[in-house]
Parts: C-alpha cells; structure tokens; sequence
DNA sequence: TATCTAACTTAACAACGTTTACTGACAGGC
DNA sequence: GCCTGTCAGTAAACGTTGTTAAGTTAGATA
C-alpha cells in the first residue's frame, strides 16, 4: 500500500505524538496502539524507528528536557544570583505545573533505561547553570564565600522538585486528586517564595557558617 | 477444591503479599497474578476480596502510611522544636530510602483515587505533627513568633519528599540508575542537614520578617 | 439424604507491547 | 519494458495484563 519516504520526519513526528499524549493521559496512560493512530500510522510502524515502548519515551523526554531548559533559560533575567535563583525557581515549578504529565515521565516515572552520556548530561544543563550563577554569587558577594555550589544547587533542586511533585499529585492541599489549579498556584509561588527566602537566610553572608 | 473460611486474615494476607512484591518489583511491576501466586490462591481470588487492583493498591498504601507514621514518630525523641524536625527530616528521607518502591507508590503512583476521607486524614498525620512540633518551637521561642506553621510545615515536607524522590529515582548524582547505596545515603544526609540549616536560619527569631 | 451457599477456580475477554510474515511501490540493471 | 531488490508499511498473531462469567466443590442446614 506505501512506499518511499513518505514522510522523512517520521521519527520527530511520532515523538510529538507521544509528547502531545504523555500530557493528555500521562505516562500510565499513553499506548503504542494511540501513538500510532495519533500519526496515521499502524502500531507496528514505530518499531521501524523506535527500539521499543521504553526507546521512545526516552528520546520524548530527551526532547523535553531541552523545552524545559529553554524554559528556564528566559526566565532568568534577572542582574543579581538571588534574583536569578528566584526566577529560576518559579519558572521550575510553573513549567512542571503547565506540563504536569511529562514532568512526571522525566523525573518520576521508574528507573532509567540506557540513555547516553550525552543525554545525561543535556538533562543536567539546569542544574549546572544554576550552580554557575551561586558560585558568582558568591563572587559577587551575594552569597556565603564558604558556599558550597554543589550542596547548594542540589539543595535547590529538591526543593523545586519536591514542591512541583507533591503539587502535581495532588496530595499536598489537604484534599485528594488534584485540587482547584488557582488554589495550587497561589499555593506553589507562596511555597517557591518561602524556599528562596529559606536559602537567602541560610546563605547570606557574615552569619558563620551552617 | 475449597471451602469455608480457609483463611479468616485473607484480605490482610493479600494486602502483606502486595506490599511486599511493591518494595519487590516497584509499582509498575505488580500483577495481580503475582500476587495471587504469592499467597497460593487464584488471581480471581483477589477480587473477592478487593473491587480490583486500584483498590486493592489503595489498602497497601494505607497500612504502609500507618507504618511510615510509626517511623517518624519514633525518631522524634528530641526536646527541643529543632532537634526534633531535624530528626523527623532524617527519619522521612531514611524511611524513604529503605522503603522505595513503597515510597513511590504513596506518593508518585498517579492520581489518587475515591479514598475515604478517613484515609485522606491518616494520611496526613504527619504533617499535623509537624505543624505541631513547630508551633511548640514558636512558643518555646525556638522559632520566630510570626512563623506560618502550615507554610513551614509544608516547606519541610516539600523538602524531604523532593530530596527522597530525587535520590529514590536515581537522578541526583551524576549518574543513572541508582547509585551506591553509601554514596545516595551519604548524600541525602549532607542534604537533610542542608535543608535543615537553611529553614532553621530562616525561622530563627530576631532577624525580622521573611 | 437433598439442597443451599460460601470459597475458590477455569476459561475467556479486550487491550497491551512486541514479533513475524507479508504486501506493495518504487529504483536500477538488463 | 521487464525483472529484481529493497524500502515502508501492514495484518495477524503471541504472550501477558486486568477483569468478568460461568463453573465446581466442600461444608452447613433442612
């Protein structure tokens, strides 16, 4: 019935799909047999160009991972490292909010597979620049000189993290599923803000350290 | 073959063979034929005794908070308001780490589904201690008097739990997969700690307002 | 002894990821 | 102008999943 290239962006294209379907129907919720009527195509036509299920979501979520570091990137507009690490912080937790179903994919769902080392270190873009901007901070004054830059980033992560997870799941506003978005929000930056002042007090300057 | 109560604890033996191949085989592993098998019954069987697998996930979860609650609880034997935050961010990230693939299906395993408002509540025991021990802190003056004790409890649990989900899933250092148990633990200590110092700057009296 | 019922199983369903075997359509060589 | 090979895609099937429907069997009751 086919032949020839019908379409040379196949690969990108049923990536999109699976991307398009991880948000509407999360990682639990997205089949071969969809991905595929998604393009138009038979589900035995992804095996041409993808290994399997697991191959696929893994290049999706390498394709997220850069939208995500793109995301961050704009937001941080800001002059000083405090203002940086603020802004940084907020755009995390408005970004995993906004894509709730592939946040979870890429930071929640199961072990990793084989990624290369070049994926590793793509998905790590975020957090290196975020230690770039603590340690000139630190330079800068901004910021404890006796600051470790790792601990610090890290530091930062899991709080983002853990305040984009349990907001995600619902579990965090008393009441189960998830809740009124406008409630989770306002909730979200109020708890992004008390992070972000939990680390300027901790890491300001001239308090001794720990 | 059978008849008559054969086994009056059923319903909690099955609950005991789901949590055990959870921490087994992690959430995305169970069958509900591999549970079946566990207790030498028939995977229909189950369904006697649960609506299905939802429900029967739902139940495990909800001994497995009664559990992690006893844990916290445990550790908690300090004096004072500080010590005793510290030594439930401790016992959290470690209860964690013994218990992942329990861990993740508490908290990460998709949406939550119709549970009981009683469970709801159980469930959130230990947030209400924590609110608890912080507002001892405030008026111990251990804590500045104007600290929002669900906020602050809300930092701390969204600090442990992105700390022990990050370290759980394996993406926190550097590499894949998960690490040396002794490199993830020794690391997730450092971060408690950091976390720890951090609120315990930001909600030490004197230093004025947020 | 006959019947009822609780407790459990076997067989089957649709849907899943995946593999195998197939079907066309085009390209190049003769 | 035809043969042949290969590329792009599909249909059918496999084993496994959660789940349901239809038995089956052992003990209690009449």
């Amino acid at each position: 019935m086919a032949a020839r290239p019908a379409n040379p962006r196949m690969a990108a294209d049923i990536i999109e799909a699976a991307a398009t379907l991880v948000e509407e129907f999360g990682p639990e919720g997205i089949t071969m047999r969809m991905v595929a009527e998604r393009i138009g195509y038979s589900a035995t036509t992804i095996y041409l160009y993808f290994k399997n299920k697991e191959q696929l979501l893994d290049e999706t979520v390498n394709r997220a991972y850069d939208w995500f570091a793109e995301a961050l990137e704009r937001a941080q507009t800001g002059t000083t490292a405090p203002e940086r690490i603020r802004q940084g912080a907020h755009a995390y937790v408005a970004w995993g909010l906004a894509n709730p179903g592939m946040y979870r994919l890429m930071f929640e769902w199961g072990y990793l597979g084989d990624i290369s080392e070049d994926a590793i270190f793509a998905r790590r873009a975020g957090w290196r620049r975020t230690r770039n901007v603590l340690e000139r901070g630190v330079e800068d004054g901004a910021y404890r000189p006796d600051l470790d830059s790792a601990l610090a980033a890290d530091t930062i992560w899991v709080g983002v993290h853990g305040l984009t997870s349990l907001a995600i799941s619902g579990r965090m506003f008393g009441n189960p599923g998830v809740a009124d978005p406008a409630v989770v929000n306002a909730r979200s930056h109020q708890l992004a803000d008390a992070l972000a002042d939990s680390w300027e007090s901790a890491w300001r300057p001239g308090l001794g350290a720990s």
